[in-house]
DNA sequence: CTCAGTGTAGACAGTTCTGTCTACTGCGGG
DNA sequence: CCCGCAGTAGACAGAACTGTCTACACTGAG
């Protein structure tokens, strides 16, 4: 499975109809299908009266798996981070795996006709005040993000700080592609990543 | 009235109960308590009847000014879209009116305890999709603002393309301390404009 | 065999949400 | 004078949402 953009960061089977899931988990076909639905139309105006419905499961299925809506949530942010992660790592590794591959990587998610932006970014903004665990999972995920860009950094420079400059000029770029203008984002994003110290004597 | 921040973007009268609106007519008050809640408490979350009840009205003077709830969410954001950008300008005057300004007027909305991000990111991650108006208003009022941002640069650099990466970092930053990192934030912030091309020669 | 675990089918409760409706009040301008 | 506008007070409809409950079926392990 999961050659080049893997399933769920695009989902390429993102009809409606209960997919190809037949043969999986009741508990998996939940999850993956909120993914589609959480990402998609966002996480309050999904209900799960329709999660339950195209997932093909009974209320008390749903319930048995996910006492409430709300662990729900957190558990298609940890879903999406183990998603998008690797999606992210491997496709870092197919554009050589240094600081030039993030534009080209950015720009294959942008294109992607379900990019809707980042789950973390949207469910910030959405649920954010009300779900303190919401909020863990949106910093554990940028850190690790972070994290990653860090291993791109050659030594000799403070690491720490650029890889933090970056994620946020990506998030910055997440945004801006987010409300339609994904080639403005990936030029945007290498003006910045021009001035950016240590970028040079790299490659 | 309103100096220095003003009253929309950090509200400082946010207390829940009817504030001191006793004088404004029912369509204001109506106008800036969903501006309160929705950008505090989300779109979604904030029920018509909470508005209603918090700014004093009587469900038929609300729908009489506002005939659905989508109504008031759209010329919520044309109110936040005004009394932003006059603040965000008088901030830039307040310090110095050139690039470095910048730094320091989000280091001043990133510390108000009001703040909760950008309103039109989280609307679009909130309602995008399905509401065209809103991404509309999204798009209106970021080219405002890289178009206020044109207006800090000297005329011997490409004022539009810098323009754009600079509000591109913005809203990295913005993002990014919206969950709780306002220092990284502007640490970040004042890294990708060192870099920035166009910013040494001037000042 | 039995029992626990997982599943199906669908009714139901209780809340909340948007939006409508009736009936009444007070005021300023032509 | 009176008509239109803006307002109050609150009942109500209809939908959607989360979550519970009863009753039944299949399967694999001890």
């Amino acid at each position: 499975m999961e050659r080049s953009v893997y399933h769920g960061v695009m989902d390429r089977h993102s009809n409606p109809a209960l997919m190809d899931q037949t043969k999986l988990s009741a508990r998996e076909r939940i999850l993956r299908t909120a993914h589609t639905l959480f990402y998609r139309e966002g996480i309050r105006s999904t209900g799960v009266d329709r999660i339950i419905a195209e997932a093909g499961v009974t209320k008390v299925t749903f319930y048995r798996h996910y006492p409430s809506k709300n662990d729900l949530i957190v558990a298609f942010l940890d879903y999406r981070h183990r998603i998008w992660m690797s999606w992210f790592q491997d496709a870092l590794q197919r554009h050589g795996n240094n600081l030039l591959a993030i534009a080209p990587v950015l720009q294959e998610w942008f294109t992607d006709p379900a990019f809707r932006g980042c789950a973390f970014i949207n469910a910030l903004g959405e649920v954010g005040p009300s779900m303190p665990d919401v909020v863990q999972r949106v910093i554990q995920h940028k850190a690790k993000l972070r994290n990653v860009i860090e291993g791109l950094l050659p030594n000799d420079c403070e690491r720490e700080t650029l890889a933090s400059a970056i994620a946020m000029a990506i998030d910055g770029a997440v945004v801006r592609a987010e409300w339609g203008e994904p080639t403005e984002a990936i030029h945007g994003f290498h003006h910045l990543m021009e001035g950016v110290s240590c970028l040079k004597p790299q490659t």
